[in-house]
DNA sequence: GAACTCCATTTACACGTGTAAACGATGATT
DNA sequence: AATCATCGTTTACACGTGTAAATGGAGTTC
């Protein structure tokens, strides 16, 4: 079905940049995960039978690039917290934040910034 | 670990009134989740042996109800996904369902009430 | 008290996921 | 040519999840 977390993890290397080999993949998720190279190898193939990557052939190995945008993937995402948590509306979750007291000064400027604009274009 | 999706489901039922019958929370969930007695009570079994809710004998059967709020849950899943994919700041995200045309005047009247809120309190 | 009815508890089973080890093929090295 | 190194491919295996069926035990009814 949809793109798991581990294999995730994945596609946010390749989206940094692409194509790249299972190695540089490897090399790229580094520190965080502590995986050996076949644990990256299954991810890449699960993601090839998912349509999410492609790979092409370089010489004696593969390079892989995104076939799925993150932006796509970042709205399937959302979109899914947001209908099961918030009733499908912004504004709650935002307020949500808000009361947990989890927007910083930096995030109340750009929001401030946002709404404006919004509001003029909506004129 | 976590609470699953299909556990979430129950929850909702919980958190909306509690105590309530396996038989009230398969009543409860109703259209959307086909699901048979077995089923509920299968779940009802990994809440209570993930400490997300307990059960107290009332007469031959049992009532459960929740003890992890709903705002704790909601926190937990929001906090993770603003994490995984903004970075952990809010700004990013609205900016996100902005750009995918997914706020509703009824958010952005919101969501700029809630900004002078904060703005003010501020000071 | 034997049979029935309601619950709860136990067991099941397939599929996805995280995490690899084992195996195999193909090109490089002696 | 035989061996080594380097990839990819196949297989593995435990755990969580979705979804229940089977089993068991305690009241309820003939």
């Amino acid at each position: 079905m949809g793109i798991s977390e581990a294999e995730a993890a994945v596609m946010e290397v390749l989206w940094r940049g692409a194509p790249r080999s299972a190695e540089e993949i490897l090399e790229a998720v580094g520190a965080d995960r502590d995986w050996r190279e076949g644990t990256v190898k299954s991810l890449l193939n699960r993601l090839l039978k998912k349509k999410a990557i492609r790979a092409e052939r370089d010489g004696r190995r593969y390079l892989y690039t995104p076939l799925i945008a993150r932006e796509a993937y970042v709205s399937q995402e959302s979109k899914g917290l947001l209908d099961r948590l918030f009733d499908g509306r912004v504004a709650p979750l935002v307020a949500h934040f808000s009361e947990q007291r989890k927007l910083s000064r930096r995030d109340i400027a750009e929001l401030k910034r946002l709404i404006e604009e919004l509001d003029d274009e909506r004129g």
